[in-house]
DNA sequence: CGAATCGATCGAATCGATTCGAGAACGACT
DNA sequence: AGTCGTTCTCGAATCGATTCGATCGATTCG
C-alpha cells in the first residue's frame, strides 16, 4: 500500500485514488454514460463533447476505460488459455510446438485475442478455472483433462482440442496419427525389414522412461502417442520399443543406445518426433553403426531441425502452423456464436535418406 | 446467439441463462454475501450451509464463481502479461529466450498467476492495454514501448523490464552485456586478432539485415544488442561487422557468408548470440576455413546447441532460467506492494574450442 | 442471572464500465 | 405554426461477485 493509500475515502474526492469513468464524465461535465460513449466510439457524440471529455481524461491521467469492467459487462476477456502437457520448456524444446502456437497466436491475434499459457491442473499453476478465459485450446492433452473440460463448459466456455480424444462439446483438430505412422511402417516393411522398434513420446503425465510394455500402451493417457503406435502396429502387430521423457535429441539418444545396445538391435527404427530421430540417429553413430545402411530411422512432424545435415530425415510431414491457426480460426467463429465444423489435418510422407533396405 | 438466447429474460429464471451465485443462494435458501463465503472458504460459514449451497449450485450446474466479476471487485485478475519484441516463433527460436519464460513462467505459476503472451503494438495484436493484467514484463523491448509503458503507469500496473533501456518506475532486470561482451573481445585481443567483427541481433523492429553502420547503431531500438556492440567497442573501437535478422543458426549463416566472402575477411567474430555463433561456424565450413585454427568465434549465452558437435562454444553464459525467476518474484513482490531492488545479473565467460590464437 | 463473547448469517454498498430507452434541442418540411 | 425526424445526451438498470458492519441466537463467564 502506498503512502496515500489510507486517505481515499478521507482525502475527498482528488485523492490518490485511480480515476474512474465516472470522475473523468464529472470533470467533463457530461454524464457517464457520455463518456463511455467517447471512449469507445459507438453512438454518436458531438465532437465538443468527446474533446472536453478528452482533455478530462488527460487533465485526471485517466488511461481509459479499465479492462476488467470492461470484462465483466461484455461478457468477454478476449483471453483464451492455451493448455499444454508439460512444462513450458519442454513444450517448447520441439519447434513442433511453437509452429503450432504460431500459427494460433497469429490467428487469435488478428482478432484482437490474447493467448494465456496455462499448465495442466496440479502443476501448481492457475487452477484452468479461475482464469476469465473466453475459450481455451487443449494441446496434445491427456485425457484426464475431462473433469477440467466439464468445468469449461459450466461457464459456457469453448473448448478446442488439438489431436486429443474425442470429448464431448470440444472441436476437434486432428491429425492422421495413426495412418500416417501406418504409412511410414509400410514404407519399412517394404524395404524388408522386419525388425522395427518404436521410440515414443511419453505416455503418462510423469514422463517416465522405460520399455514399451501392453500396460503402458493400455494404460496411457497421451493420445498423440497412442495413436501412433497403433498405426505402427497396424503394420507391424508386434512391434516393441522404448519410451522416451519427452520430445528432445538428448531422449531419443537416450533411447536410442537403449535399442542398439541390446542383443538383437533393431535394423529401423519409428522414432516418434523428428527429435527424437535425429537422436537415435546420433546413438547409431556413437556406436559405429551407419545410417540408413546398417539401420534405418524415421521421424515424424517434418520440422527442419539444425544439425541434422548430412541426414535428410525421412519423416512424416505435417502441417503444424497450419493445425494452430484452424484451432485459432475455430475459436473465433465459436465465441462468433458459430458452429465450426471439426477439422482433421494430413501428414505427408517425405523419403530422405535416413531409410534404405534392410540387410539381408 | 444460441437457440434459446432471446428466451434469456422472457422465459423467467429457469431460462437457459447460465446461473450465478445469486441463484445459486436463492435455491440454497441463504443470502447471496453467504453463498459467496461458501465458495471462497474466506469467513465461518456452517457445515450444514455450505453442503446447502454445493448441492444448489451442483443442481444449477453452477461452475463456481465466475472470474470475471471477480477480477473487477478484487481488482485482479490473476495475468501478467509478457511482451516481446518479436512474432512468438521468432522468440521461441532461440533456446535462451524459453529458458528464461520458463523461470518466469514457473515463478509467476507458483504465485497462481498465469503469462498472456503479448506483442508489441502494431502487430495487429491484443493493444496491450486492453487486457484485463496485473503487470508486465518487457523482454528485451525496443525503447519505443515508452508510450505504452506510461499507459501501463496511468492504469497502475507495474512494468518490468528485462534488458530494457531504464525507464522510470519500471524495475529493471538486468544483464552485464556490455562488460561481458568486452570481455569476450579481450580474450580475442589477447589472441592476437586486429581483424575482429560484429555479428549482431537485430537493430530495428523491421529487422533487416545488412552491414552494421554508425547510423544504424545511434538510431537503434535494442538495447541489448547495443550494449554488446558497445562491449566490443570497448576493446575495438573501431570494430564493424554485419546485422542479423534474427537470432537463429541460419541468419548466422548467412551473416557469416557475407563476412568470410568479403575481400578482408576477419580472423575472429564476435556473434552476439549462440546460435549466430553456430551459423558463422557453418559459414567457415563451407568455405573450407577451419575453426578455430583460422578462424575464431565467440557466441552469447551458453545455451546447448544440439548439433554443435564437435565444437563447444567459446561463450557467455547467462543465467537464463534465473533472469525470469527474478523477474517472476520481482512481480509477485511488486504486487504483494513491496519495492524490490533492481536486479543485475552477470555473465561468465566460458573458453570452448571455437578461438584460438591469431594466425600470424 | 445479566453480560460478554463467539459463530453464523444477512443487507447493502461497491468494483467500473456498458447500453437501452427516453428525453431534449433544433432544423426542416407542409 | 405544428409536426416529424435528427442528433446528441442522460438516467437507470445491469454484469456477478466480495466484503464490511450489523444482527441475532446461543453459549459461557463472572
Amino acid at each position: 500500500m502506498e503512502a496515500g493509500a489510507s486517505a481515499t475515502r478521507a482525502g475527498g474526492k482528488n485523492s490518490a485514488a485511480r480515476p474512474n469513468l465516472a470522475a473523468v464524465a464529472a470533470l467533463a461535465g457530461v454524464s457517464a454514460s457520455t463518456a463511455s460513449l467517447a471512449f469507445s466510439g459507438a453512438g454518436p457524440v458531438s465532437d465538443a463533447t468527446r474533446a472536453k471529455v478528452l482533455a478530462a481524461a488527460e487533465q485526471l491521467n485517466y488511461g481509459g476505460p479499465d479492462p476488467r469492467a470492461q470484462s465483466l459487462r461484455r461478457g468477454r476477456s478476449g483471453i483464451v488459455g492455451v493448455v499444454m502437457e508439460d512444462r513450458l520448456r519442454e513444450a517448447f524444446r520441439d519447434p513442433m510446438n511453437v509452429a503450432m502456437l504460431d500459427g494460433l497466436a497469429d490467428e487469435l491475434g488478428t482478432a484482437g485475442l490474447g493467448l494465456l499459457l496455462l499448465t495442466e491442473p496440479g502443476s501448481g499453476g492457475p487452477e484452468l478455472s479461475l482464469a476469465p478465459m473466453d475459450a481455451v485450446v487443449l494441446v496434445g492433452c491427456s485425457t484426464q483433462l475431462d473433469r477440467s473440460v466439464v468445468a469449461l463448459h459450466q461457464r459456457g466456455i469453448p473448448v478446442v482440442a488439438i489431436e486429443a480424444e474425442p470429448m464431448v462439446d470440444v472441436l476437434a483438430v486432428d491429425l492422421d496419427n495413426r495412418d500416417a505412422t501406418a504409412r511410414a511402417a509400410r514404407h519399412l516393411h517394404e524395404l524388408g525389414h522386419t525388425r522395427v522398434a518404436l521410440v515414443t513420446l511419453p505416455l503418462e503425465p510423469t514422463h517416465p522412461r522405460g520399455a514399451l510394455t501392453e500396460e503402458r500402451i493400455a494404460a496411457s493417457t497421451a493420445f498423440t502417442s497412442r495413436e501412433r503406435i497403433r498405426g505402427a502396429r497396424d503394420v507391424f502387430p508386434a512391434i516393441g520399443g522404448v519410451v522416451a521423457a519427452g520430445s528432445s535429441v538428448e531422449e531419443g539418444l537416450i533411447a536410442g543406445r537403449e535399442l542398439l545396445g541390446s542383443g538383437d538391435a533393431p535394423t529401423a527404427v519409428i522414432a516418434q518426433s523428428d527429435l527424437l530421430a535425429l537422436g537415435v540417429i546420433r546413438a547409431a553413430q556413437e556406436r559405429g553403426i551407419r545410417v540408413p545402411e546398417e539401420l534405418s530411422v524415421v521421424g515424424f512432424d517434418g520440422v527442419r531441425i539444425e544439425g541434422a545435415a548430412p541426414y535428410e530425415l525421412t519423416t512424416l510431414v505435417q502441417p503444424a502452423v497450419e493445425k494452430g491457426r484452424a484451432a485459432g480460426s475455430a475459436i473465433v467463429e465459436l465465441l462468433a456464436g458459430q458452429t465450426p465444423a471439426p477439422r482433421a489435418f494430413t501428414s505427408e510422407f517425405r523419403v530422405g535418406n535416413t531409410t534404405g533396405p534392410a540387410i539381408s
